[in-house]
RNA sequence: GGGCGAUUAGCUCAAUUGGCAGAGCAUCCGGUUUACACCCGGAAGGUUGUAGGUUCGAGUCUUACAUCGCCCACCA
């Protein structure tokens, strides 16, 4: 079958004309979608990692769009029906932030405006911002199907949401109540304990006196003196001598005066501090569980903005920081305090606005989360659920074998509100509570204002957004999802979530691999931010270089789950490697001629090189599958980038221009198919990496189809695969590299064609017949055989590689001191290598014990190094005559 | 306190079952032969963090340590 190419290449690949052209020309056929392949393919299905609705693109999502994509391409090239679904996150305290600050620097405030108007600018907010990302997505050449585009307050999610609530409801597992949570006095609502992060800051801590019934003095140590106002209990050891008398005495509330008594427990430890522990169940969670135990009061003394409330009496009204110094001030003067001394900890802050988090007593909607963390650690134990790379297995089980209940309520205005109504009972205005769509029947319901944590909704993100829990077709050909591919970032608040829920609602785990990336860093493993001025902002690297470069980069620059360190001078190399793979395509183009049968000759009509690059070339494709099937995607590229830059380019396309300017009719058709099928095939591979200049690329290309978005993806032809061509090949090439080095060495002028004379052997027969080698990369225009037992050539620079002796006739040039030097350092580096040998196949041990292909190798080392230096010896003594 | 990762050329990183430690950038030398100066040919650069162990053979497996980073955990 003839295939056609188009013609007249354009020189240079225009990036910035292709790339929306191209990427139109994708969508509008219909490739995205996984319709797109035939009925009975197979479904492969990433759901996107749904990026903050108003977020705007940063180097972390070009990294996941890189790696998603390129699964996606190559899941599609492998024939299935490939489905990325794409979506936005509403990001509740994310987006609600943006928008107070908004109204902030309008002067106003949601409280100002009020709830409904607050939901209605956030709505308007969206819109204005919401596309953003879904543009740059696109420029970065994202084939996701866009029609299914979802966002997670979208109707059908809002369903799913209710529907998953209610359902966990009805089975006893969410439930209400009072509890110390996390509580984020900015943000003004409850955090769960993921969105939290404790640092190590530089503090003060504080010693001071519990003066104690009787005129005795409890020594008690805080970072938190404000605190004190809350106590409920001073606590020993039961076996501390120190204070041992104390225990069941009555001890007073610095300046309140509140009495509250010492008691006994082994959680204190008499080594830290004091030995004694002031005990405030109303704002540590240490103590709360203290106070279980003891059955202590519990005290709340801070508003929901942490400033002190009535219980903290004449402080009442003070900022928490305000208090801790008033308070202190006055415990001096009453004579209260020891001494402050510097002290480093642990300060828990909010992981969104920074501010320091207290512990509050307050009531909140929690999971009860362990029936469901079960079946999580069982998926995952068992296999059904697979981790790349494995070590975050444990991880993962660390998590979630002492999992907490999850608090999902959150006093935030933009989220899923939680579908619960309350009605007044014996004064309690929480006395009677329904969880449902709608009221009960009945006066005085009043709906919960609090919304879901946003993790709520994106937990249930891999088949919420195939429709669930309606029973609809996509959820039924594409659910369970293969693939999902995130930052290890967030393998607690997303994908853990995502498996609990999704076994448990759906009965299946909502994908077979999750796939973790690092962080994208800066040089010197800086994490990049605004402040630091070192961020590399996705889009201006795509206007400047284009997509292509910037995800070949981020793909390669990296491993499975570890961070990389992204060089900025990497992003030019991918550039140039781009550039050079559409050189390669447009040398190939201009030297066809009309149509071109897509069949590879037999393989005894093709010559050495052609044999070789097909071998190489099946040996990358080998090496690309098997790098695949292990999510090595970085080396992967690295691999054909090499074979294409090393080894097709520098030999293969240089030698073929014999048969293509000079070569007979059939010499030209074979290193044209040779030459369209190698480099269709490295098109295919590269696809998935840089999708828009494989796709401009392929065009100009003979073939079949109609894109290579839709080709095949490369199978290795093991026939092809040929150790001996190839080593007869390498040995060919060495002689090149060594008659390069020789022409330098003395200083032959490049463009000086010259002869050369080898003593006849296998090797040198293949040089002979293959004169186009040496003619093309070495400049050397005849090649003679000399008989085995003929005398040396005189004048000559003589070159020895393996078995092949090669004499380079250098009339005038040579200089035999120069020659026998040379000679004697060729002849030192090979006795090095000998030596090395020698002794390996010396060893008895090696040779008994190691593997046979290894000591045959060393062997036929020793046979090559030593024939090698018998001729060089040979030589040098014929110089010294 | 527990766990994980990293440590390889000046910098950023590779190295598929243990089998001659490799790229890119930077450096140095040499090149304008009709695919590519977004190029080509060469050179230099290494005790693979330290000390042991296993092995015929270790960057790779193992033990300890060091430094850096991350995650988890209730010491005021």
């Amino acid at each position: 079958m003839n295939a056609q190419a188009e013609s007249d290449m354009p020189r240079n690949f225009d990036f910035a004309e292709v790339e929306p052209r191209v990427y139109d020309w994708w969508e509008r056929q219909g490739w995205f979608k996984p319709e797109s392949a035939p009925a009975e393919a197979a479904p492969y299905v990433i759901s996107m990692p749904p990026p903050n609705v108003t977020g705007s693109l940063h180097i972390g999502h070009a990294l996941f769009t890189a790696l998603e994509d390129l699964m996606i391409r190559y899941e599609r090239m492998r024939g299935k029906a490939a489905l990325w679904l794409p979506g936005a996150d509403h990001a509740g305290i994310a987006t609600q932030l943006q928008v107070e600050k908004m109204l902030r620097d309008e002067g106003t405030s949601r409280e100002a405006i009020g709830y409904e108007e607050f939901l209605h600018r956030t709505w308007q907010w969206k819109e204005e911002k919401g596309g953003t990302i879904t543009r740059q997505l696109r420029r970065l050449g994202a084939s996701c199907d866009w029609e299914r585009e979802r966002f997670t307050l979208d109707d059908g999610l809002s369903e799913a949401v209710l529907r998953a609530f209610i359902t966990l409801w009805e089975q006893g597992l969410i439930y209400r109540g009072p509890r110390l949570v996390n509580w984020s006095p900015g943000l003004k609502t409850a955090v769960s304990d993921l969105e939290v992060e404790s640092n190590e800051e530089e503090v003060t801590l504080y010693f001071f006196r519990y003066p104690v019934e009787g005129g005795a003095h409890l020594p008690v140590a805080t970072t938190r003196p404000e605190t004190i106002l809350g106590d409920t209990a001073v606590a020993v050891h039961p076996n501390d001598e120190r204070y041992r008398h104390l225990i069941g005495k009555r001890a007073f509330v610095p300046i309140l005066e509140r009495e509250i008594p010492v008691i006994a427990d082994d959680y204190v430890d008499m080594e830290f501090g004091t030995g004694a522990l002031k005990v405030t169940p109303g704002h540590d969670f240490n103590d709360y569980e203290l106070a279980r135990k003891h059955d202590l009061k519990l005290l709340n003394i801070l508003n929901q903005d942490a400033s002190m409330n009535a219980a903290a009496g004449k402080y009442a009204g003070l900022d928490r920081y305000e208090c801790r110094d008033e308070l202190w001030r006055d415990m001096t003067a009453a004579g209260l305090t020891i001494k402050t001394e510097p002290y480093r900890t642990r300060i828990p802050r909010s992981q969104r606005g920074g501010e320091v988090v207290e512990p509050i007593m307050s009531a909140q909607w929690f999971v009860r989360i362990q029936p469901l963390a079960d079946k999580a650690i069982a998926a995952v134990r068992d296999g059904r659920v697979k981790i790349v790379p494995q070590r975050f297995e444990k991880v993962y089980f660390h998590w979630l074998e002492n999992i907490q209940d999850w608090c999902v309520s959150r006093q935030l205005w933009w989220g899923h509100r939680i579908p619960a109504w309350y009605r007044e009972k014996d004064g309690d205005p929480e006395g009677e509570i329904h969880v449902g769509r709608e009221p009960p029947k009945g006066d005085g319901w009043v709906m919960e204002r609090d919304v879901l944590d946003t993790w709520f909704s994106s937990g249930l993100w891999p088949f919420s957004t195939l429709g669930w829990p309606q029973e609809t077709a996509d959820l039924a050909r594409f659910y369970p999802t293969q693939m999902m591919e995130t930052g290890h970032d967030i393998l607690f608040f997303w994908v853990a979530r995502m498996i609990m829920l999704g076994l448990w609602l759906t009965d299946e785990p909502p994908f077979h691999t999750v796939y973790l990336h690092g962080l994208v860093r800066a040089e010197g493993g800086l994490k990049f931010s605004k402040t630091l001025g070192n961020a590399i902002d996705p889009l201006t690297v795509v206007n400047r270089l284009g997509a292509d470069p910037l995800r070949f980069t981020l793909i390669t620059s990296g491993t499975p789950g570890n961070d990389c360190h992204l060089d900025e001078t990497r992003l030019d190399h991918s550039f140039r490697f781009i550039n050079k793979v559409w050189q390669m395509t447009a040398f190939i183009n201009m030297n066809l001629d009309g149509a071109l049968e897509l069949l590879l000759p037999p393989k005894a009509a093709l010559d050495l090189p052609s044999r070789w690059i097909l071998s190489r070339l099946n040996r990358l494709i080998e090496n690309v599958q098997y790098l695949f099937d292990i999510h090595q995607y970085g080396e992967a590229g690295g691999q054909i980038l090499a074979f294409m830059w090393d080894e097709f380019a520098p030999f293969y396309l240089e030698i073929s221009k014999q048969a293509l300017y000079q070569g007979s009719d059939a010499q030209k058709n074979a290193a044209r198919q040779t030459l369209v099928h190698v480099q269709d095939a490295c098109l295919r591979l590269l696809h998935p990496f840089m999708p828009f200049m494989t796709e401009e690329a392929w065009r100009y290309l003979p073939h079949q189809g109609e894109a290579l978005i839709i080709a095949d993806w490369p199978r290795a032809n093991g026939d092809l695969i040929d150790d001996a061509i190839e080593a007869r090949m390498s040995l060919c090439l060495e002689a090149v590299r060594e008659i390069r080095n020789t022409r330098g060495e003395f200083a032959v002028d490049p463009g000086r064609r010259i002869s050369a004379i080898a003593r006849e052997s296998a090797a040198a027969k293949d040089l002979a017949e293959n004169a186009q080698i040496l003619r093309r990369l070495c400049n050397v225009e005849a090649l003679t055989l000399l008989p085995a037992d003929a005398d040396e050539p005189q004048n000559c620079a003589s070159i020895v590689v393996g078995e092949i002796s090669l004499y380079l006739p250098l009339e005038g040039l040579l200089d035999v001191a120069a020659e026998s030097q040379r000679l004697a350092g060729e002849k030192a580096k090979i006795a090095e290598k000998l030596a090395r040998t020698e002794k390996m196949l010396a060893n008895q041990n090696f040779v008994e014990r190691a593997r046979p292909d290894v000591v045959q190798r060393e062997r036929d080392r020793l046979a090559d190094l030593q024939a090698a230096a018998a001729r060089l010896d040979e030589r040098l003594a014929r110089l010294g005559q």
